[in-house]
DNA sequence: ACCTGAACACCGTTCAAGT
DNA sequence: ACCTGAACACCGTTCAAGT
């Protein structure tokens, strides 16, 4: 009877002492540093689980499913990328915020392949990180389908190249994968591929295509930067014409 | 009797009448076909197996394992991407390249996540493309690093985009995941997120992360134009400072 | 050479049961 | 409310055996 009173008024019981007390953040916690060791393709529930201590089917209470956990990991992962405060021009607000994301992304680069291919992490970040380009299109000088246009376009930019340069690598069979690229690599003739072979040592491993490492092992900074650039002279020169 | 003699002297026995005859080629096709029915999500060799009439394990012999399987699927879905023949200006000859590829894609949306977020199929392609991608930019002009940039900013802007277009909403709670999005569009409020809300009837469903559906249904041709038109003037202008 | 067939070590998810 | 525990319907892959 007593317990029972006590259970009533006394303030929330804690079940027992070193439970292990579950929560989403806990979950999303121990997911992403399961994935950042071992790749998507090795992840699963219910190492998450065994990581937690607790039965596979406890997730259940906390997320709904797999794809759901995968949503939450890149949110969290990602949520540092709270655009940096408004400086003068539109175009250093962009270039500061392709840098902040590549950087996230670059902490975490097995979330590659959730960020770009996959919709489900789509509105994780919330809606702040919109409105705030939304308004810097604007100010810039872009209205109507020009704005839409020039969102999707920067949208694209950003998580583009990320998404390939973070690309993972296969799992299964990776020498095999390694061995056979570097040996196409090293079959390159003159003859064949004129221009292919005479860049080649710049190339090889440094360039989409002919690399066997992702930017976790070679990051394509040059490139980046340069696509950055692409992009932005690209963008004012619409924004010149469309007045 | 009979029989056994014929088959021992006849031409290739054939194995049997109507035996399944196993190749690469019908094992690709029937996984290409099955990929684009239900998605990569649920894609397993065992279903391509049951399509083909065939003991799941059959298939190992003919491929080495599923990751390979996917990358032979990406490359034979995107045979037909080969380079168009040479045009006068460079920028005629990209824009070309970066329209063919989305259209193949689009006839295979569901490769998607296979083609930007996996360097499993790389090379699958072929060097050949590479090789005129090389030389298109060694002739306008790009020389030395500048080249290798110049590399890097046309993949990325050719699988990039695409990649992001046709990525794949998630296949399990699709509803929930869905009705959460709408819900959370039509509660944006001008006074938290104006622009947002100023535009949201030309960017809901239309626009990156503001979309429920994929580039299959919802083909976000004019931002792609515009994305293309971008980085061609921003390559332009990149030349135009390398000299 | 090419496929069958059994087996292994896994999965995500549902549902009843416990506390 | 939150977790255990059993169970279901799957996976990819290895390996021996058949023909």
């Amino acid at each position: 009877m007593k317990t029972i009173v006590a259970k009533k008024i006394g303030r929330r019981p804690k079940r027992k002492a070193n439970s292990p007390d579950l929560s989403k953040a806990k979950i999303v916690a121990a997911a992403l540093n399961l994935l950042d060791r071992r790749g998507l393709d090795s992840f699963s529930l219910r190492d998450v689980a065994r990581a937690l201590g607790v039965y596979p089917t406890a997730l259940y209470w906390h997320v709904p499913n797999r794809n759901a956990l995968l949503a939450e990991i890149v949110a969290h992962a990602l949520r540092h990328v709270s655009p940096p405060t408004d400086a003068g021009d539109w175009r250093i607000w962009l270039r500061e915020l392709f840098r902040r994301y590549r950087r996230e992304v670059r902490r975490h680069p097995n979330i590659a392949p959730l960020i770009g291919a996959r919709l489900v992490s789509n509105a994780g970040a919330g809606l702040e990180l919109v409105e705030r380009i939304l308004a810097l299109l604007d100010g810039a000088g872009f209205r109507g389908r020009s704005l839409v246009d020039a969102y999707n376009v920067v949208i694209a930019a950003k998580v583009g190249f990320v998404t390939l340069e973070f690309a993972t690598p296969p799992a299964k069979g990776i020498d095999d994968w390694k061995g056979a690229l570097e040996r196409q690599l090293s079959s390159v003739q003159s003859s064949t591929y004129p221009t292919l072979a005479r860049y080649l040592p710049e190339l090889a491993n440094r360039a989409f295509i002919l690399r066997w490492e992702n930017g976790a092992d070679q990051p394509l900074d040059a490139a980046f930067e340069s696509f950055i650039e692409v992009v932005l002279s690209g963008l004012a020169e619409r924004l010149r014409k469309s007045r």
